[in-house]
DNA sequence: GACATTTAGTTTGATATTAAACTATGCAGT
DNA sequence: ACTGCATAGTTTAATATCAAACTAAATGTC
């Protein structure tokens, strides 16, 4: 293997590390039984609003449909969404938010806040931020070639 | 929330979505029941050389103890590894790689190339390299205020 | 030296995730 | 309209992972 291989193999070390030390600083955050994969799809729908189908938001977190169907249940269980049949599709439904679901994103955001602004002393956040248009080709390229 | 947050959700999302694909890339080209986190272990031993204590490769992979007990019995058993008593410390245990272990990096290595050749026409390597020293420093602050 | 504390590794129970099989609906071509 | 293929979501079985309890060995304190 030669220097650039290394150098690959220690990119995706790097990020998985990242992942999950990220992962489990908001988990231990996060209220019994709620886990990033919750919060993150509450933030999807707070961001872009909801109404969203649940094979969008599985692709969205490039994630299978088992698992969106496993992640939703337990939102719509704890009734932080709401899920509705889509009005044109039989096959399909529709991803709501509830008041409780936007609540929830706030305060689960109020609980992390702290940690982050912790973190801010020590990470320049604005190059993290510089490095967001490269890492989002990365993410973009590995997913069109998903197949090779 | 404010801009700069809403980037640092955008950043940890982007770095979870590019461990999920590479994950499945790699995972997708290794043989029968072996996962990225045993090629992960192997190539640590390769490049850093073997020798090394179970609670070391946990530190060295973020992971607790008892995922890297399971990992470690599922290479052991494969017998691509072999897990050797320490010599001074009876709690402990010392990881060396075998024959076969070696030979199945090699072939995991070779299977795993013509994915990343593909990809090279389309990223950029020598830019993502520049990321690595960023990500570092952002994983090791990360590492150091697991507790905060 | 005895006892308390720390440390290395294992075990247990729970959960997130995946791949693959399955169900049901939509759609396209004939 | 019928038939066949595609699509949305669910289910199932297997696995990786974690947190927390546990075992055994080492270390430190009195």
């Amino acid at each position: 293997m030669d220097e650039t291989g290394k150098h690959v193999f220690q990119f995706f070390n790097e990020v998985g590390i990242i992942e999950q030390l990220a992962t489990a600083m908001f988990n231990k955050r996060l209220p019994e039984g709620l886990h990033v994969s919750h919060f993150s799809v509450l933030n999807h729908l707070m961001r872009l609003g909801d109404g969203k189908t649940p094979l969008s938001l599985a692709s969205a977190f490039q994630v299978t449909k088992g698992t969106m169907t496993n992640t939703l249940s337990t939102l719509s269980k704890r009734e932080l969404i709401r899920l509705a049949p889509h009005e044109s599709d039989g096959r399909s439904k529709i991803v709501f938010l509830t008041d409780q679901g936007r609540r929830f994103h706030k305060e689960a955001i109020d609980s992390v806040m702290p940690a982050m602004i912790a973190l801010d002393e020590k990470i320049d956040w604005s190059k993290v931020i510089e490095l967001l248009p490269e890492l989002q080709r990365i993410r973009t390229v590995l997913d069109a070639n998903r197949d090779i």
